[in-house]
DNA sequence: CGTTATTTGTGCGTATGTATT
DNA sequence: AAATACATACGCACAAATAAC
């Protein structure tokens, strides 16, 4: 049985930490509380709040300078988000909201069915924005199999016109179906925005977007996703943490 | 003052951990001693061991599991978080030439001089292209901290107006220099393109390009370098691939 | 099947050092 | 010089997962 493990102390923290972080509190490279201060405030040892703050400094959402404090990463505003798996891709329910815009229905569409290598040429389609803070930073459009797709049109956040859900298409792949995403392929490119995407993410026509198209394969190796998403640079930037592997 | 510290004792066993994981003892996912018998073996306390074999799974080095022990991730990169690598970065000298637009020479600027975190406001700067089959796909701005840049300097590829050359900046630093590049972190917009850089990347102003700004950090943890480069759309996308890290 | 030993995970306490103000 | 704040290091206790018996 899974029973749920009680969250660590030092889990929690972090979570919470984040989380004020990512909702502008401590907004543009703020000072944070001190260690001390916060053992206090949440009942824990300071090397409680160390390790918390040792996670959030590898994610890189806080830099620590001794003798100075802990200061929350500046972000000129936009939303910054770090992807380097797909657990991060998951997390971006955690403080993001999507809206509906076309709702998810079959569709025949022969290009889509040939990228998702189907043998047939029907698919499903969904698109939606992205808010954070209640501000749009991106537009999707999301293609799936009919097997797939048949069982997400079911859930009333994705198949209801103007729906507002906390949710991710692969979270609820995950959780509805038999399938487990595994992997996903991204590919970023800059495009000149058109009139319906400009339209979606109250911008002009022409402006410079993030083009971003991502395909998802689960454990079993099949793809189940391909979404493509525009993103306003205003609001948002992506962001990669590289190192240097095991040779 | 820039006193040398003396290494931590809890990086100074991961490092060498890593070093013996790197050069293939441990391999194909072997156990690593536990870390009770590493306390003994380097006359540090459990807590010690604790802290370096936490830095090594963050950098996907190890995995770690309760009740079993810990293992040194697979060669292939099997269970690695991180997907891009700086060996991605330093590949690009291999198809590509760089050529000089302004040389690498010392520079007053307090903007940049604190993005590096320095002390003073003297940097080193320099800008090119790079091409790919003589066509130009990009075009870079580097800072470097004094120290480094005086070294760098002195190379004909970097300092010679016009110069062509197959290398890349974070490659000299390893080769010349007492620093190795460990980590970069990047940030990744779009934008439309000024004129100066649609001048120099034969394009037109106004055209979106990705704008990509990477920061390098070497095994010391100091930043060494600062880019940003301007790409274009269609001569270059930038992909990843994300997977799901073990459970 | 439970019991036990091993091994990692969590949490706390303390002491000391170093950087900054 | 003193106060503040983060960094390192060690110690201990107990929990949870695993494997072997």
């Amino acid at each position: 049985m899974t029973s749920v493990r009680t969250e660590a102390a030092y889990a929690m923290l972090a979570r919470t930490l984040r989380g004020a972080i990512l909702q502008g509190r401590y907004a543009d490279g703020a000072r944070l509380p001190t260690e001390a201060e916060l053992a206090t405030e949440y009942r824990v040892s300071r090397q409680t709040v160390r390790r918390a703050f040792h996670d959030l400094v590898s994610e890189g959402m806080v830099r620590r300078v001794p003798g100075r404090g802990t200061f929350a990463a500046p972000r000129g505003g936009q939303y910054l988000r770090q992807f380097g798996s797909v657990e991060d891709l998951m997390g971006l329910s955690l403080d993001t909201k999507l809206e509906v815009i076309t709702p998810l229905r079959r569709q025949v569409d022969i290009d889509a069915a040939s990228r998702l290598r189907l043998d047939s040429d029907v698919v499903y389609r969904i698109v939606f924005r992205r808010l954070h803070n209640d501000v749009a930073f991106c537009l999707t459009t999301v293609y799936l199999p009919p097997d797939i797709g048949m069982v997400l049109a079911e859930l009333p956040a994705l198949s209801t016109p103007g729906a507002l859900s906390e949710v991710t298409v692969i979270g609820m792949i995950d959780t509805h179906t038999g399938s487990s995403v595994a992997e996903a392929e991204q590919s970023i490119t800059a495009v000149a925005a058109s009139d319906p995407v400009a339209l979606s993410l109250d911008g002009r026509p022409g402006d410079p977007l993030l083009r971003v198209d991502r395909s998802y394969v689960d454990t079993a190796g099949r793809l189940v996703e391909l979404a493509t998403s525009y993103f306003l640079p205003e609001h948002y930037s992506y962001r990669v943490k590289l190192r240097r592997g095991p040779a």
